[in-house]
DNA sequence: GACTAACCGAGACGGTACGTCTAGTCTTTTC
DNA sequence: GAAAAGACTAGACGTACCGTCTCGGTTAGTC
């Protein structure tokens, strides 16, 4: 996405081709894969001339990069995660949605694509965290800070490794096909994330509650 | 690496071509990533025909992932993760030491090619899984039964979910580049997974040292 | 013609693949002339990878070389042209073959294609000498020797400017569409290419006769 | 060089972009020769748009005729051949002066270029004959007939024949780069093509007069 | 000890795609 | 309205590899 200021005088850039590159590109990649997906089918598919895709897209990883974003929401400045005062059902709620996602088979395709080209070039994955990781990790960091305030979270943590915590185990099933990539799945991770895994301190609410009854005594 | 039972004629298969081969697809994997890794220049550097390769691996993604599991030690049945009674210190431990995997450039290099050939690859995934992936897993598995037999771990917790928790955002951080990828970073993972990021019940290890002591009275 | 001696190994050159793309190379470039003849398409039309003919030939030019040498009869050691005691019939029917030839339109634009490949490259124009030009211009050479020998030929007269006077007009009306290129206006150039232009000396057979007869007065 | 009437009205053309392309279109065809000239190379050059050049002439051939004429010093009406009374000195000297041009590489280069495109196409090959070929061949057959006249040329000899006889040697030796393409080569050319090669008539002076001389016993 | 099956290096082969270059055309702005 | 700038579709360039297929030669075994 070459936001290059226009130069003063020839052609414009045609916005009805590069949408019709990118959402080919999408087509492509969620039809075959990153390795099978190639610059000539995109732009035979696309009606379009090579020259036109290299002209602003310097490889396959870019070009699959920003047709993934076009078709992404976005995350803009105003979007927020749910925020229900309820944060395990909250975060729950969002890693359901996800799972979801990657239930879609073209989003999934898609997505693995990306993820292919972005695990080798360090460029590309650099990007990818501009337009992409960071928003998504800044909104999630807002809901956590919100509950940090709201003492739901323990104030000494780092807001990134919690994003980690929580978000990660669903993206490693996903990526490696392993564990049970479900709701019921994506909620016990927020559960478990949130309470711990020590058995001293059991997870369900009865025992904080003893814990916090127990100085009554 | 395809352990057919040999025919019971013919000219036998010659280990040192096969581990020839494999050394150079490790090399060039980590010299040039996945995608520019070639057959022909497998089957050149190695000095082997290109039929020999193709005779042995179907494609890129087995050869490669055979290659780096011929460099890997490989978790046999007798390997254990380490146990000195300290759950937190020896998942530390182990996390460290990959962390310190993840640092050697060859490595990085191996491993992310034979990522990215595996996130597209089912079949691929599937194999990566039952030779790499479980018997480390397994490992973890046993370690964490054995803190859970000890009652240092939430008895209900799913194995398999309390694996993906500690470990999967050192691998989350690696694949995308993102967050810090350290030894300290590594420990706060393990300490957080473990104690759980509530804010009702603070991580540092006193409060619960005092609250074990509180039935004393 | 890569005329290489065979490696000692490895699969040996198909001479049939060879000769489809030497004819297809010929049809192509009598139908659209050298400009408009691609190694794309003679493969396409061959029913042959590109790299086959870039494997053996580096370039259009020598390729058409090679296809126009394929089809001309080749002239051997033991060819020779006419003699029959007659200079100027011998070579006025040498000269009607040529015209005869360039009214052939598939031989016109081979033959064209070729010159104009050969016009601009200094390496090919050597090829073209050595293999076409040369072996041609020995036969007539070597009439013109014998002629020479029987005293119908100034002896002094170095026989590649003879060569070229009698030859050169044609090939120079062929290239250039000017003048006549009929079989009379190639009679004609012998005669006067052997009898000179001089008026002193008037060309037709009988004033020559009648001048030796005139000082009988 | 479509000497398209001027329009009414609007801009006019510009000589200067005229002079600019033709002169960069010499030189570069004259550096790369006529295959690798491109129209994009030749605008680029000249500091013009390709759409410039593509209004006014319809492909390269005519692009670089253009540019050959334009270098070229023109046959105007009034131009003639050297005139001594000594057919064969003068006529040594227009060959001497060809042979000298074609050693220049710049004009030899783009000379071949020229000639290239000529070759293949019959509409700019026309077109050359009416502008550069016709002009000097009528100034050649001019002085022809001047000596016809003077009866130093054989009467009955078609002139275009005689042009052909005594030129296209010349031309012969330089498209084929075979023969000496010398002064001397040049000077052997017109003599024997004025005296003819036969033996019986043999080309020195003194056997003629002996044949004159010889009725005198 | 001959036979034979499979392995192996080498490399030709029909193909696909690469990333670049150019052809011609079209659009926009400037002069 | 000419000209410069440059986007656009189309398609060839010459290279790199793909996966398959000989080819000659080399090992093992079996008969």
């Amino acid at each position: 996405m070459p936001t290059a200021q226009q130069p003063s005088t020839g052609r414009r850039r045609n916005p009805a081709t590069r949408a019709a590159i990118l959402a080919t590109a999408f087509d492509v990649v969620a039809e075959l894969g990153y390795a099978r997906l190639t610059i000539e089918k995109v732009a035979a598919r696309a009606g379009v001339g090579k020259q036109t895709i290299y002209r602003w897209w310097p490889n396959k990883g870019t070009l699959v990069l920003d047709a993934v974003l076009e078709r992404s929401v976005g995350a803009d400045e105003s979007a927020e995660l749910p925020d229900t005062g309820d944060l395990e059902a909250d975060l729950a709620h969002v890693l359901v949605a996800t799972v979801e996602e990657f239930a879609d088979p073209a989003f999934d395709r898609a997505l693995r694509g990306l993820t292919a080209a972005i695990i080798e070039d360090p460029e590309l994955s650099e990007a990818y965290r501009e337009r992409l990781d960071e928003p998504m990790r800044e909104l999630k960091k807002r809901r956590l800070r919100r509950a940090q305030e709201a003492g739901q979270l323990d104030p000494d943590v780092d807001l990134d490794l919690a994003v980690d915590l929580i978000f990660a185990p669903v993206t490693r099933r996903w990526t490696e096909r392993s564990g049970d990539l479900t709701p019921d799945g994506a909620r016990a991770i927020v559960r478990h994330a949130l309470r711990g895994l020590s058995g001293a301190a059991p997870s369900p609410p009865r025992p904080r509650r003893r814990r916090t009854a127990g100085p009554a005594h």
